[in-house]
DNA sequence: ACGAACCGTAAGCTACGACTTACCGATGCT
DNA sequence: AGCATCGGTAAGTCGTAGCTTACGGTTCGT
């Protein structure tokens, strides 16, 4: 095999910065400026992870005067949560019950 | 902010290999040299990927002899799925809905 | 029209993760 | 005992993701 490298939603969400990035938008969308104040990096920074955001269809962008306001696209977002859900489902398939088995076990031995 | 770096159950994942493993194990357990073969990497990667997982508690291995068997730790695995969906869960409350609206009008305009 | 605020992009640096080769220990077989 | 198989670890290389600084473009205010 050599093309097991078809989910790249991982990539995305991968870096921690990223997922600072989506969790302050699920919040309430806001401009570059406020994230890079918000994050412990510079203002660039944020303008780049942005561009892999709206690449990956999971932020929208819009002018307002000066400032560009980006916001969470719900359709992206939730295609995203499937993509990753396909893993997790073809993955584990035929394996599931005994996962499910021990989430049920966890906590309670 | 400067600690948002929790959740590492992202990096684990992250890396195209190191679900290829974990999907091969779901499948059925399988000795390092096995994994090896099915993947584009050396034995030695092999292990360092199986040291990581094993780490994260998401395998367990068991001494077979002079081969060493891996297989999938449920609740390790159920463990992880939890930590991430602790993350879609905080980071999209409030948000939720409209997500949830968008994938039901995925594919249906 | 001019300066200020806000942002994107280019260029370059750096740290780190993933991989390789080489070596060594442990187990099994004859 | 001796050899082969299997696997973990060390050491070192390499690519690249993520960051910074520097620069240029666009929009608003006065």
């Amino acid at each position: 095999m050599a093309t097991y490298r078809e989910a790249d939603g991982w990539e995305i969400l991968g870096d921690p910065t990223r997922r600072a990035i989506v969790a302050s938008l699920a919040e309430r969308p806001r401009a570059v400026g406020e994230l890079a104040q918000e994050l412990p990096i510079s203002r660039p920074a944020v303008s780049q992870h942005l561009r892999v955001l709206k690449d990956a269809g999971l932020v929208d962008d819009e002018a307002a005067g000066t400032r560009r306001v980006y916001r969470l696209n719900p359709a992206g977002v939730a295609a995203l949560r499937d993509q990753l859900d396909v893993f997790w489902r073809r993955a584990l398939e035929g394996f599931q019950e005994t996962v499910e088995q021990a989430a049920d076990e966890e906590g309670r031995p």
